[in-house]
DNA sequence: TCACGTTTTAAACGGTCGTTTTAAACAATC
DNA sequence: GATTGTTTAAAACGACCGTTTAAAACGTGA
Protein backbone atom coordinates (compact mmCIF):
# COMPACT_ATOMS: atom_id res chain seq x y z
CA UNK A 1 0.00 0.00 0.00
CA UNK A 2 1.69 3.10 -0.71
CA UNK A 3 1.90 6.41 1.50
CA UNK A 4 -1.02 8.17 -0.64
CA UNK A 5 -3.17 5.52 -0.82
CA UNK A 6 -2.53 5.24 3.53
CA UNK A 7 -3.25 9.16 3.53
CA UNK A 8 -6.23 8.97 1.09
CA UNK A 9 -7.73 6.57 3.27
CA UNK A 10 -7.83 7.80 6.28
CA UNK A 11 -8.98 11.08 4.94
CA UNK A 12 -12.03 9.45 3.46
CA UNK A 13 -12.56 7.43 6.51
CA UNK A 14 -12.45 10.70 9.02
CA UNK A 15 -14.56 12.64 6.79
CA UNK A 16 -17.01 9.91 7.06
CA UNK A 17 -17.05 9.55 10.72
CA UNK A 18 -16.72 13.17 11.67
CA UNK A 19 -19.39 13.78 9.03
CA UNK A 20 -21.94 10.97 10.83
CA UNK A 21 -20.99 11.72 14.39
CA UNK A 22 -19.17 15.07 15.04
CA UNK A 23 -15.00 15.17 16.05
CA UNK A 24 -15.09 13.84 20.12
CA UNK A 25 -17.36 10.98 18.89
CA UNK A 26 -15.06 10.04 16.32
CA UNK A 27 -11.92 8.62 17.91
CA UNK A 28 -8.76 7.55 15.68
CA UNK A 29 -9.08 3.84 16.20
CA UNK A 30 -12.68 4.16 14.56
CA UNK A 31 -11.07 5.76 11.90
CA UNK A 32 -8.15 3.69 11.31
CA UNK A 33 -10.14 0.50 11.90
CA UNK A 34 -11.90 1.68 9.06
CA UNK A 35 -9.50 2.73 6.85
CA UNK A 36 -7.60 -0.58 7.50
CA UNK A 37 -4.62 1.05 8.98
CA UNK A 38 -2.86 0.68 11.50
CA UNK A 39 -2.93 3.20 14.66
CA UNK A 40 -0.16 5.02 14.99
CA UNK A 41 -0.70 6.19 10.92
CA UNK A 42 -2.68 9.20 11.86
CA UNK A 43 0.49 10.50 13.76
CA UNK A 44 2.43 9.50 12.00
CA UNK A 45 1.18 11.25 9.07
CA UNK A 46 -0.54 13.84 10.35
CA UNK A 47 0.96 14.67 13.36
CA UNK A 48 -2.22 14.49 15.93
CA UNK A 49 -5.73 14.30 15.68
CA UNK A 50 -6.37 18.43 15.56
CA UNK A 51 -4.26 18.46 12.78
CA UNK A 52 -5.87 15.62 11.18
CA UNK A 53 -9.13 17.70 11.31
CA UNK A 54 -7.77 20.31 9.62
CA UNK A 55 -6.56 18.47 6.60
CA UNK A 56 -10.17 16.70 5.89
CA UNK A 57 -11.71 20.27 5.97
CA UNK A 58 -8.79 21.40 3.76
CA UNK A 59 -9.29 18.80 1.16
CA UNK A 60 -12.65 19.96 0.76
CA UNK A 61 -12.23 23.40 1.49
CA UNK A 62 -9.10 24.24 -0.41
CA UNK A 63 -10.83 23.23 -4.27
CA UNK A 64 -14.06 24.70 -3.01
CA UNK A 65 -12.69 27.88 -2.67
CA UNK A 66 -10.77 28.28 -5.26
CA UNK A 67 -13.48 27.25 -8.05
CA UNK A 68 -15.50 29.86 -6.06
CA UNK A 69 -12.94 32.78 -6.77
CA UNK A 70 -12.90 31.33 -10.49
CA UNK A 71 -16.78 31.51 -10.72
CA UNK A 72 -16.70 35.08 -8.85
CA UNK A 73 -14.08 36.75 -11.13
CA UNK A 74 -16.00 35.22 -14.06
CA UNK A 75 -19.35 36.12 -13.37
CA UNK A 76 -17.73 39.98 -12.44
CA UNK A 77 -16.17 40.34 -15.85
CA UNK A 78 -19.24 39.50 -17.37
CA UNK A 79 -21.33 41.80 -15.70
CA UNK A 80 -20.55 45.09 -14.08
CA UNK A 81 -23.05 45.20 -11.18
CA UNK A 82 -24.16 41.59 -10.28
CA UNK A 83 -27.30 41.32 -8.23
CA UNK A 84 -28.18 39.33 -5.66
CA UNK A 85 -29.58 36.66 -7.56
CA UNK A 86 -26.28 36.37 -9.85
CA UNK A 87 -23.76 36.20 -6.38
CA UNK A 88 -25.97 32.91 -4.89
CA UNK A 89 -25.80 31.47 -8.28
CA UNK A 90 -22.58 31.19 -8.67
CA UNK A 91 -22.08 30.05 -5.24
CA UNK A 92 -24.92 27.28 -5.60
CA UNK A 93 -23.59 26.53 -8.94
CA UNK A 94 -20.10 25.71 -7.11
CA UNK A 95 -21.00 23.66 -4.67
CA UNK A 96 -23.63 21.88 -6.92
CA UNK A 97 -20.48 21.09 -9.37
CA UNK A 98 -20.63 17.42 -9.49
CA UNK A 99 -23.57 16.96 -7.87
CA UNK A 100 -25.83 15.06 -10.50
CA UNK A 101 -24.79 11.65 -8.69
CA UNK A 102 -26.25 9.55 -5.61
CA UNK A 103 -22.79 9.21 -4.67
CA UNK A 104 -22.11 13.45 -5.53
CA UNK A 105 -25.68 14.07 -3.34
CA UNK A 106 -23.85 12.47 -0.58
CA UNK A 107 -20.57 14.09 -1.04
CA UNK A 108 -22.84 17.77 -0.91
CA UNK A 109 -24.40 16.01 2.50
CA UNK A 110 -20.66 15.58 3.68
CA UNK A 111 -19.66 18.88 3.13
CA UNK A 112 -22.48 20.79 4.90
CA UNK A 113 -22.30 18.32 7.92
CA UNK A 114 -18.84 19.42 8.00
CA UNK A 115 -19.66 23.12 7.60
CA UNK A 116 -21.82 22.85 10.69
CA UNK A 117 -19.56 20.91 12.84
CA UNK A 118 -17.08 24.43 11.92
CA UNK A 119 -19.48 26.34 13.53
CA UNK A 120 -21.19 24.30 16.27
CA UNK A 121 -18.88 22.15 17.93
CA UNK A 122 -15.76 23.94 16.42
CA UNK A 123 -12.65 23.64 18.82
CA UNK A 124 -10.80 27.08 18.58
CA UNK A 125 -8.21 25.54 16.76
CA UNK A 126 -10.60 24.80 13.85
CA UNK A 127 -11.93 27.96 13.41
CA UNK A 128 -8.33 29.53 13.41
CA UNK A 129 -7.11 27.79 10.81
CA UNK A 130 -10.64 28.27 8.52
CA UNK A 131 -10.48 31.84 9.19
CA UNK A 132 -6.83 32.26 8.49
CA UNK A 133 -7.08 29.95 5.25
CA UNK A 134 -10.50 30.92 3.59
CA UNK A 135 -11.25 33.71 5.34
CA UNK A 136 -10.01 36.09 1.78
CA UNK A 137 -12.93 34.34 -0.26
CA UNK A 138 -15.25 34.42 2.42
CA UNK A 139 -14.47 38.65 2.39
CA UNK A 140 -14.51 38.27 -0.92
CA UNK A 141 -18.14 36.31 -1.63
CA UNK A 142 -19.43 38.90 0.82
CA UNK A 143 -18.36 42.16 -0.70
CA UNK A 144 -20.79 40.94 -3.96
CA UNK A 145 -23.73 40.80 -1.90
CA UNK A 146 -23.53 43.88 -0.35
CA UNK A 147 -22.43 45.86 -3.93
CA UNK A 148 -26.27 43.99 -4.92
CA UNK A 149 -27.75 45.39 -1.77
CA UNK A 150 -25.98 49.00 -1.08
CA UNK A 151 -29.26 49.50 0.52
CA UNK A 152 -28.91 47.13 3.25
CA UNK A 153 -26.74 47.44 6.33
CA UNK A 154 -23.38 45.02 6.48
CA UNK A 155 -24.93 43.71 9.42
CA UNK A 156 -28.26 42.81 7.88
CA UNK A 157 -26.70 41.38 4.83
CA UNK A 158 -24.37 38.99 7.22
CA UNK A 159 -27.17 37.53 9.55
CA UNK A 160 -29.76 37.52 6.38
CA UNK A 161 -26.70 35.23 4.66
CA UNK A 162 -26.06 33.26 7.89
CA UNK A 163 -29.81 32.38 8.57
CA UNK A 164 -29.67 31.13 5.30
CA UNK A 165 -26.86 29.22 5.55
CA UNK A 166 -28.40 28.11 9.25
CA UNK A 167 -30.92 26.14 7.47
CA UNK A 168 -28.72 24.48 4.64
CA UNK A 169 -26.29 23.30 7.15
CA UNK A 170 -28.93 22.03 9.52
CA UNK A 171 -31.30 20.42 7.00
CA UNK A 172 -28.14 18.89 5.69
CA UNK A 173 -26.47 17.98 8.53
CA UNK A 174 -29.85 16.13 9.71
CA UNK A 175 -30.80 15.36 6.80
CA UNK A 176 -31.62 11.54 8.02
CA UNK A 177 -33.27 11.83 10.80
CA UNK A 178 -35.55 15.14 9.16
CA UNK A 179 -36.41 11.99 6.41
CA UNK A 180 -36.95 10.00 8.74
CA UNK A 181 -39.23 12.01 10.47
CA UNK A 182 -41.09 13.01 7.45
CA UNK A 183 -41.82 9.36 6.42
CA UNK A 184 -43.36 8.75 9.77
CA UNK A 185 -45.22 12.26 9.90
CA UNK A 186 -46.78 12.48 6.12
CA UNK A 187 -46.58 8.62 5.07
CA UNK A 188 -44.54 9.13 2.14
CA UNK A 189 -40.13 9.16 1.09
CA UNK A 190 -38.74 12.67 0.45
CA UNK A 191 -35.75 12.08 -1.80
CA UNK A 192 -32.88 14.82 -0.93
CA UNK A 193 -33.36 16.37 -4.34
CA UNK A 194 -36.97 16.91 -3.45
CA UNK A 195 -35.99 18.45 -0.29
CA UNK A 196 -33.02 21.04 -2.06
CA UNK A 197 -36.13 21.86 -4.62
CA UNK A 198 -37.75 22.91 -1.81
CA UNK A 199 -35.32 24.80 0.50
CA UNK A 200 -33.91 27.11 -2.59
CA UNK A 201 -36.77 28.82 -3.29
CA UNK A 202 -37.66 29.34 0.59
CA UNK A 203 -34.24 30.87 0.74
CA UNK A 204 -34.83 33.00 -2.42
CA UNK A 205 -38.19 34.14 -0.79
CA UNK A 206 -36.50 35.45 3.29
CA UNK A 207 -33.58 36.58 0.84
CA UNK A 208 -35.37 38.61 -1.65
CA UNK A 209 -38.01 39.94 0.38
CA UNK B 1 -27.91 20.34 51.27
CA UNK B 2 -31.19 19.25 50.54
CA UNK B 3 -31.69 16.48 47.60
CA UNK B 4 -32.94 18.80 45.74
CA UNK B 5 -30.49 21.41 45.94
CA UNK B 6 -28.08 18.56 44.77
CA UNK B 7 -30.37 16.90 41.70
CA UNK B 8 -31.54 21.07 40.67
CA UNK B 9 -27.81 22.16 40.87
CA UNK B 10 -26.54 19.20 38.94
CA UNK B 11 -29.38 19.89 36.81
CA UNK B 12 -28.19 23.61 36.37
CA UNK B 13 -24.82 22.59 35.51
CA UNK B 14 -25.06 20.09 32.69
CA UNK B 15 -28.25 22.32 31.02
CA UNK B 16 -25.16 25.15 31.11
CA UNK B 17 -22.72 22.80 30.08
CA UNK B 18 -24.29 20.56 27.09
CA UNK B 19 -25.69 23.81 25.53
CA UNK B 20 -22.27 25.17 25.35
CA UNK B 21 -20.03 21.93 24.71
CA UNK B 22 -22.59 19.09 23.65
CA UNK B 23 -22.90 15.66 25.07
CA UNK B 24 -19.55 13.83 24.34
CA UNK B 25 -17.30 17.14 25.32
CA UNK B 26 -19.21 17.58 28.68
CA UNK B 27 -17.62 15.13 31.19
CA UNK B 28 -19.51 14.34 34.34
CA UNK B 29 -16.71 15.34 36.30
CA UNK B 30 -16.67 19.04 34.77
CA UNK B 31 -20.79 18.90 35.79
CA UNK B 32 -20.42 17.59 39.54
CA UNK B 33 -17.69 20.02 39.63
CA UNK B 34 -19.38 23.01 38.48
CA UNK B 35 -22.36 22.25 40.57
CA UNK B 36 -19.71 21.42 43.77
CA UNK B 37 -21.73 17.49 43.88
CA UNK B 38 -19.96 14.46 44.65
CA UNK B 39 -19.05 12.77 41.08
CA UNK B 40 -21.21 9.88 42.35
CA UNK B 41 -24.15 12.37 42.53
CA UNK B 42 -25.06 12.06 38.55
CA UNK B 43 -25.39 8.08 38.99
CA UNK B 44 -26.96 8.20 42.30
CA UNK B 45 -29.64 10.55 41.77
CA UNK B 46 -29.88 9.56 37.58
CA UNK B 47 -28.56 6.25 37.18
CA UNK B 48 -26.23 7.36 34.38
CA UNK B 49 -25.27 10.34 32.20
CA UNK B 50 -28.13 8.76 29.56
CA UNK B 51 -30.77 9.59 31.50
CA UNK B 52 -29.27 12.72 33.00
CA UNK B 53 -29.05 14.18 29.59
CA UNK B 54 -32.94 12.98 29.31
CA UNK B 55 -33.66 15.03 32.55
CA UNK B 56 -31.68 18.08 30.87
CA UNK B 57 -34.73 18.08 28.36
CA UNK B 58 -37.43 17.18 30.14
CA UNK B 59 -37.17 19.62 32.66
CA UNK B 60 -37.63 22.36 29.95
CA UNK B 61 -39.33 20.61 27.28
CA UNK B 62 -42.08 19.39 29.94
CA UNK B 63 -43.17 22.47 30.73
CA UNK B 64 -43.06 24.16 27.49
CA UNK B 65 -45.04 21.40 25.50
CA UNK B 66 -47.94 21.78 28.78
CA UNK B 67 -47.57 25.67 28.03
CA UNK B 68 -48.06 25.19 24.29
CA UNK B 69 -50.58 22.64 24.39
CA UNK B 70 -53.20 24.84 26.60
CA UNK B 71 -52.27 28.30 24.10
CA UNK B 72 -53.23 26.33 21.27
CA UNK B 73 -56.56 25.16 22.95
CA UNK B 74 -57.07 28.72 23.58
CA UNK B 75 -56.54 29.67 19.68
CA UNK B 76 -58.63 27.02 18.95
CA UNK B 77 -61.26 27.98 21.06
CA UNK B 78 -61.38 31.71 20.02
CA UNK B 79 -60.56 31.09 16.17
CA UNK B 80 -62.34 28.47 14.19
CA UNK B 81 -59.97 29.09 11.38
CA UNK B 82 -56.50 29.94 12.68
CA UNK B 83 -54.20 31.28 9.51
CA UNK B 84 -50.29 30.54 9.71
CA UNK B 85 -49.69 33.55 11.21
CA UNK B 86 -51.77 32.82 14.38
CA UNK B 87 -50.48 29.46 14.67
CA UNK B 88 -46.97 30.59 14.62
CA UNK B 89 -47.76 33.67 17.04
CA UNK B 90 -49.06 30.62 19.60
CA UNK B 91 -45.33 29.15 19.34
CA UNK B 92 -43.54 32.68 19.59
CA UNK B 93 -45.32 33.65 22.35
CA UNK B 94 -44.91 30.21 24.44
CA UNK B 95 -40.97 30.63 23.27
CA UNK B 96 -40.85 33.58 24.35
CA UNK B 97 -42.32 33.55 27.89
CA UNK B 98 -40.45 35.10 30.32
CA UNK B 99 -37.80 35.82 27.79
CA UNK B 100 -37.72 40.09 29.12
CA UNK B 101 -34.58 40.33 30.60
CA UNK B 102 -31.21 38.93 29.70
CA UNK B 103 -31.27 36.34 31.85
CA UNK B 104 -33.89 35.02 29.64
CA UNK B 105 -32.38 35.46 26.35
CA UNK B 106 -29.94 33.18 27.53
CA UNK B 107 -32.55 30.94 28.50
CA UNK B 108 -34.22 31.32 25.30
CA UNK B 109 -30.49 30.78 23.77
CA UNK B 110 -29.82 27.65 25.74
CA UNK B 111 -33.41 26.45 24.92
CA UNK B 112 -32.46 26.52 20.81
CA UNK B 113 -28.95 24.85 21.46
CA UNK B 114 -30.30 21.84 23.15
CA UNK B 115 -32.83 21.53 20.76
CA UNK B 116 -30.09 21.59 17.99
CA UNK B 117 -28.25 19.30 19.74
CA UNK B 118 -31.25 17.04 19.73
CA UNK B 119 -31.01 17.00 15.89
CA UNK B 120 -27.90 16.79 15.18
CA UNK B 121 -25.29 14.92 17.92
CA UNK B 122 -28.67 12.89 19.48
CA UNK B 123 -27.54 9.46 20.45
CA UNK B 124 -30.44 7.05 19.67
CA UNK B 125 -31.79 7.18 23.13
CA UNK B 126 -32.33 10.72 23.25
CA UNK B 127 -34.41 10.57 19.81
CA UNK B 128 -36.22 7.90 21.18
CA UNK B 129 -37.17 9.64 24.31
CA UNK B 130 -38.22 12.71 22.64
CA UNK B 131 -40.19 10.71 20.21
CA UNK B 132 -42.05 9.12 22.93
CA UNK B 133 -42.67 11.92 25.58
CA UNK B 134 -43.27 14.92 23.44
CA UNK B 135 -44.64 13.56 20.22
CA UNK B 136 -48.29 14.16 20.45
CA UNK B 137 -47.87 17.66 20.88
CA UNK B 138 -45.32 18.10 17.73
CA UNK B 139 -47.82 16.53 15.94
CA UNK B 140 -51.13 18.55 17.09
CA UNK B 141 -48.88 21.37 16.26
CA UNK B 142 -48.33 20.28 12.85
CA UNK B 143 -52.04 19.83 12.34
CA UNK B 144 -52.86 23.49 12.81
CA UNK B 145 -50.72 24.46 10.65
CA UNK B 146 -52.29 21.84 7.98
CA UNK B 147 -55.15 23.01 8.44
CA UNK B 148 -54.08 26.78 7.96
CA UNK B 149 -52.60 26.01 4.71
CA UNK B 150 -54.73 23.35 2.88
CA UNK B 151 -53.47 24.00 -0.29
CA UNK B 152 -49.71 23.17 0.43
CA UNK B 153 -49.10 19.16 0.88
CA UNK B 154 -48.01 17.83 4.46
CA UNK B 155 -44.28 17.44 3.10
CA UNK B 156 -44.30 20.83 1.94
CA UNK B 157 -45.52 21.98 5.20
CA UNK B 158 -43.12 19.60 7.01
CA UNK B 159 -40.13 21.23 5.49
CA UNK B 160 -40.78 24.36 5.32
CA UNK B 161 -40.59 24.22 9.55
CA UNK B 162 -37.86 22.77 9.70
CA UNK B 163 -36.31 24.49 6.85
CA UNK B 164 -37.18 27.72 9.76
CA UNK B 165 -36.30 25.36 12.38
CA UNK B 166 -32.45 25.10 11.02
CA UNK B 167 -32.66 29.14 10.65
CA UNK B 168 -33.58 29.45 14.16
CA UNK B 169 -31.44 27.09 15.98
CA UNK B 170 -28.47 26.64 13.87
CA UNK B 171 -28.38 31.00 14.75
CA UNK B 172 -28.62 30.52 18.31
CA UNK B 173 -26.42 27.23 18.57
CA UNK B 174 -23.76 29.60 17.00
CA UNK B 175 -24.95 33.11 18.11
CA UNK B 176 -20.83 33.73 20.02
CA UNK B 177 -19.30 32.91 17.18
CA UNK B 178 -21.33 34.63 14.57
CA UNK B 179 -21.62 37.79 16.79
CA UNK B 180 -17.84 37.51 16.47
CA UNK B 181 -17.46 37.02 13.06
CA UNK B 182 -20.27 39.74 12.39
CA UNK B 183 -18.50 42.14 14.55
CA UNK B 184 -15.23 41.30 12.71
CA UNK B 185 -16.61 42.04 9.30
CA UNK B 186 -18.37 44.67 9.89
CA UNK B 187 -17.16 46.83 13.29
CA UNK B 188 -20.42 46.72 14.65
CA UNK B 189 -21.82 44.91 17.76
CA UNK B 190 -25.32 42.86 17.26
CA UNK B 191 -26.98 41.94 20.46
CA UNK B 192 -29.40 39.14 20.34
CA UNK B 193 -32.24 40.96 20.11
CA UNK B 194 -31.08 42.72 17.10
CA UNK B 195 -30.56 39.22 15.68
CA UNK B 196 -34.07 37.91 16.49
CA UNK B 197 -35.77 41.31 15.12
CA UNK B 198 -33.83 40.62 11.91
CA UNK B 199 -34.96 36.44 11.75
CA UNK B 200 -38.77 36.74 12.37
CA UNK B 201 -39.52 38.62 9.42
CA UNK B 202 -36.87 36.84 7.34
CA UNK B 203 -38.78 33.30 8.63
CA UNK B 204 -41.97 35.40 7.90
CA UNK B 205 -40.91 35.99 4.31
CA UNK B 206 -39.95 32.72 3.65
CA UNK B 207 -42.68 30.78 5.29
CA UNK B 208 -45.31 33.19 3.88
CA UNK B 209 -44.93 33.21 0.42
C1' DT C 1 23.03 -7.22 -2.70
C1' DC C 2 23.65 -4.02 0.39
C1' DA C 3 22.62 0.17 2.84
C1' DC C 4 19.44 3.65 3.97
C1' DG C 5 15.35 6.43 4.36
C1' DT C 6 10.37 5.68 4.60
C1' DT C 7 6.36 3.44 6.15
C1' DT C 8 3.94 0.01 8.87
C1' DT C 9 3.38 -2.69 12.90
C1' DA C 10 2.49 -4.18 17.70
C1' DA C 11 2.83 -2.85 22.19
C1' DA C 12 2.79 0.17 25.74
C1' DC C 13 2.24 4.85 28.09
C1' DG C 14 -0.18 8.13 30.98
C1' DG C 15 -4.59 10.15 31.34
C1' DT C 16 -9.58 10.69 31.45
C1' DC C 17 -13.84 8.62 31.03
C1' DG C 18 -18.45 6.56 33.18
C1' DT C 19 -19.50 3.69 36.71
C1' DT C 20 -19.26 0.99 41.07
C1' DT C 21 -18.09 0.11 45.74
C1' DT C 22 -17.75 0.80 50.56
C1' DA C 23 -18.13 3.49 54.35
C1' DA C 24 -19.37 7.74 56.63
C1' DA C 25 -22.80 11.41 57.51
C1' DC C 26 -27.38 12.65 57.84
C1' DA C 27 -32.55 12.67 58.67
C1' DA C 28 -36.66 10.72 60.14
C1' DT C 29 -39.23 7.18 63.00
C1' DC C 30 -40.19 4.72 66.99
C1' DG D 1 -31.29 7.58 71.85
C1' DA D 2 -31.11 3.52 68.97
C1' DT D 3 -32.61 2.12 64.33
C1' DT D 4 -33.48 2.48 59.67
C1' DG D 5 -33.44 4.40 55.10
C1' DT D 6 -31.47 8.09 52.36
C1' DT D 7 -27.78 10.91 50.76
C1' DT D 8 -22.90 12.19 50.41
C1' DA D 9 -17.97 11.08 50.30
C1' DA D 10 -13.54 9.17 48.75
C1' DA D 11 -11.41 5.75 46.32
C1' DA D 12 -10.98 2.46 43.02
C1' DC D 13 -12.49 -0.17 38.75
C1' DG D 14 -12.01 -1.47 33.92
C1' DA D 15 -12.42 0.63 29.44
C1' DC D 16 -11.07 3.60 26.06
C1' DC D 17 -8.70 7.72 24.68
C1' DG D 18 -4.60 10.17 21.95
C1' DT D 19 0.05 9.58 21.63
C1' DT D 20 4.78 7.53 21.71
C1' DT D 21 8.20 4.04 21.15
C1' DA D 22 11.08 0.71 19.07
C1' DA D 23 11.47 -2.83 15.98
C1' DA D 24 10.10 -4.96 11.60
C1' DA D 25 9.01 -4.55 6.73
C1' DC D 26 9.40 -2.20 2.60
C1' DG D 27 11.18 0.29 -1.44
C1' DT D 28 14.93 2.41 -3.86
C1' DG D 29 19.34 3.94 -5.62
C1' DA D 30 24.34 2.62 -5.34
Amino acid sequence: MSQADTVTRILDSAEELFAEKGFAETSLRMITTRAKVNLAAVNYHFGSKKDLIQAVFARFLSPFCTKLDRELSVMAAANSEPGLRDVLDVLARTMLTGVNSTAGTRKLSVFMRLLGLAYTQAQGHLRRFLKENYHQTYSRFILYLRAAHPELSPREIFWRIHFAIGACVFTMSSIEVLREMSRADTGEDSGVEDVMNQLIPFLAAALER
